[in-house]
DNA sequence: TCCTTGTTGATATATTATACTATTAGAAAA
DNA sequence: TTTTCTAATAGTATAATATATCAACAAGGA
């Protein structure tokens, strides 16, 4: 045997489920937490991350923020607010294939995969935004 | 007059210029140091993270790692090496207006750029996997 | 039930970046 | 040139995220 069957792994994983709405391991422990009382952030990260590694997770790196995670492993996209840090699903059918061909011919680099991330406001900021703009 | 012109300033650009492959804030500062020796380390953050939002320059963020900057500032792509860290530009006439109208027509968000980042291995780290795999 | 060792909890540590503040030094005006 | 105003700097403290370390624990095969 390899990896046991913990009941954190089993609880960090459900609750990555559960949230839905990709998760950052600080959301995810708070989730945890209340059906473990004892578990330790560092238990919540460690998963995560190995999870992700063996593709039962996916992984969306910030720059600069929290990595979130997501249960959904069918590829797609992800919009980030500039303003209040929400991340959202898109669903683009971007031909992936032909994108990491035409990245592997273009480099001398070994180019397995890509992220593509989208960078924009949120309806609820970009309504503030406008707002403010209007007292100008 | 809102901005000032100082030394710190001018040395910086230019060193992000004269390092060229996308060097991180560390070593801008590295560089920096040599002609300026009192200045700040977080003179180099402030000023490239400014110089960034400004336009003088781009900004690569790697999530988990440092933030890169690119002097180049034409429209262009990077390849990351999983292995080593190594920062790459990758030149493809990707039609971004297609792609973000095409995100903006599937998403709530205000979209109005993206980041696109490419995960690879390097050649040299390539090699060595290789090599590796061979001995099995 | 026992035994091996993967896993956990707790904490220390690393890394990157920003916040804070007294002091310095651009640059416009006198 | 000198004065004046205040943006910017140096130095340090702090924040945020994540990993490393290790003794104690527990999963699951024998």
């Amino acid at each position: 045997m390899e990896t046991r069957n913990t009941i954190q792994k089993q609880t960090i994983l459900m609750a990555v489920k559960e949230l839905a709405n990709h998760p950052t391991a600080e959301q995810v422990y708070e989730k945890v937490v209340e059906k473990l009382p004892n578990i330790s952030r560092a238990t919540v990260y460690r998963n995560l991350s190995s999870m992700a590694d063996r593709g039962l997770l996916h992984r969306i790196g910030v720059p600069g923020g929290a990595d979130h995670y997501d249960h959904t492993l069918e590829t797609h996209y992800h919009v980030l607010c500039t303003e209040c840090g929400a991340l959202e699903d898109i669903w683009l059918q971007e031909s992936q294939a032909d994108l990491l061909k035409l990245a592997n011919e273009k480099s001398s680099f070994s180019i397995q995969n890509y992220q593509l991330v989208f960078h924009g406001m949120c309806p609820c900021c970009k309504a503030k935004a406008d707002a403010l703009n209007q007292l100008h």
